[in-house]
DNA sequence: ATAATAATAGTCAAACATAGTCAAAGCGTG
DNA sequence: CACGCTTTGACTATGTTTGACTATTATTAT
């Protein structure tokens, strides 16, 4: 678990924070400065790590002044979530997405880590290797799909 | 009890240091340059003596930080059951049948029932039906030895 | 007001840094 | 001496870093 790239490090920076408020706002060339990056790496950071499926808005200001805010939002209706989910899963998913896909429903209690576990050895790379390559995101997602919306039931 | 060749002294360096924490981190170029080999032995030594069934959990990522870690996880005590279990599954599985080893493994406690009814969900007809019945089949029977090598895990 | 300039942030693709796959060739043992 | 395990490397896939160029907003000068 240790810190193997920038990305990372201002990954676990900005999350730090945001676990004392649950909001908050930073100048895009300070960070960059204090973590000795070019700036657009924060870009990359936010777009790979801040996304909505994960329950994070960011919003943005240029020009004097200008601020990005990162915002971790609770999620208001479990089952609009679930179906976001589904959709951003799509009809076919690589496993790296996949994998993220849980990870989301992992933080978002949707699943308990042995679950997650469990869920992700169904579609690993091995399981369903293919041939074909497409075929196997394509059954990736239906796995997937089929059990976001298992979840949707009460048990 | 020799080494007589690259992989195998390679499996017992990494179960040293694994001897001494559970979860090591490598990276796959290093390795190979310590044991003056290319780096695709890594992954061959991996992929023949760092199985699931064996108690290990493998995983990777690549990119600038990439790495390998490999995790050392204690079985369960019986997965002996676990193997006949694998072994009744076979290369193809139906899903009537899939459905009895699923509830095999609900009635001796391997799986609740929510997490029966999730891997049940995960290759049920509708999401594996391919055009081909046989490789519905197959699929099926991959995903479901692959969640049963992951129960040997004791987590 | 308006135009020019400064101060930000965003985009995108190239360069770089890893790891994975696969099949052919090599080799050791029964 | 055949069979199966090991070794190798060319090719592929994936993730990160960088920087030139663009877009937007605020401030200042006219």
């Amino acid at each position: 678990m240790q810190n193997r790239n920038i990305s990372d490090i201002i990954e676990q920076y900005l999350k730090s924070i945001l676990k004392e408020s649950p909001s908050i706002e930073i100048k895009r060339s300070e960070i960059a400065q204090q973590f000795d990056c070019v700036p657009s790496q924060i870009n990359y950071v936010i777009k790979t790590r801040f996304t909505v499926q994960n329950g994070y808005l960011v919003e943005s200001k240029r020009g004097g002044g200008g601020y990005i805010r990162i915002e971790k939002v609770d999620l208001v209706d479990d089952a609009e979530y679930l179906n976001d989910l589904i959709e951003y899963t799509g009809k076919s998913i690589t496993e790296t997405d996949a994998f993220k896909v849980v990870q989301a429903l992992y933080e978002n209690h949707f699943l308990n880590r042995r679950e997650a576990n469990l869920i992700l050895s169904t579609f690993n790379r091995n399981v369903l290797a293919f041939s074909d390559h497409e075929i196997e995101d394509i059954v990736r997602a239906r796995i997937l799909k089929s059990v976001i919306n298992r979840l949707k039931c009460a048990d």
